[in-house]
DNA sequence: ACATACTTTAGAATAATTATAAAGTAGTTA
DNA sequence: TAACTACTTTATAATTATTCTAAAGTATGT
């Protein structure tokens, strides 16, 4: 095991899951990219499952995706269709929805000038932006 | 039928739909009230029909919901639950989520000082925030 | 090897939503 | 008004995303 796979080992150790095969792979998926995923579980589920023999059950996948989450190295978030999206970007961010598409937004790419305050009783855990495109004309 | 009706009755034609009796009666509950109205359609099956003898049918709440909502009468947002939310305010404000509770913000009590440009042959429809809250301490 | 704890999986159950098709209602025409 | 037509309501079935259950599998410690 070099050095790499020791970095999603920890995640899901870290998420209180024993890594075994089914989770390694799962989190390697998730996490062994350049670039910020974006996914349902079952878009994960199919694209895993599609190049493999022995499939991966779905249960798995959730509950692996939800122990994942739980411990905080993914965060969940909803576009308007009655499904859970999940994103390897953890850090407070906004996001462009361009029909179903979903493009980070790196969180210094947006200031406020003017922001309400928190009912009473309340603070902000978080500020996010969601911009919706459209196609030019 | 009072001038009030007209309006409820109103929106249904301009979403094609006859004002029957149980499509104005929804149409009263969701738009015959002073502050905006956040609900799933579940939520607003249960309390109306709580209040009756006969039931208005899921069928005709679905059905009324999403014309009222195709025809701009309501909008569609999401939490993180896989329901459908829909807003009686449709013009673009923003959020305060608060554990499943949603409070308005008026467009005007959120301004920017930076924001990103759209991706090319794209353009920005609208920009709206979701400002998360949690208890004190 | 044996015991124990944790895991995977198929399949059942649930919740939200959408589809279907029969029966009801209303508007129009003869 | 009777007949015709189009639209509506409703009960119920189907679908989709998700969660639950319980049996069979795997790993780890003694
Ligand atoms: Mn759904
Ligand atoms: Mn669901
Ligand atoms: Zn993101
Ligand atoms: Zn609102």
């Amino acid at each position: 095991m070099n050095n790499k796979n020791k970095t999603f080992i920890d995640k899901l150790r870290s998420s209180g899951l024993r890594p075994t095969n089914q989770r390694v792979e799962i989190s390697k998926f998730l996490f062994n990219r350049k670039k910020t995923f974006h996914f349902t579980v079952e878009e994960l589920k199919n694209s895993m499952n599609l190049k493999r023999s022995k499939k991966i059950s779905t249960a798995t996948f959730y509950n692996t995706v939800h122990a994942l989450k739980s411990a905080g190295h993914l965060k969940e978030f909803s576009l308007e269709n009655n499904t859970s999206y999940y994103d390897t970007n953890i850090t407070s961010h906004h996001h462009f929805f361009d029909n179903g598409k979903v493009i980070d937004i790196k969180s210094d790419k947006i200031t406020f000038q003017k922001l309400p305050e928190a009912p009473k009783g309340k603070k902000i855990k978080n500020v996010e932006v969601v911009i919706r495109l459209e196609n030019n004309n």
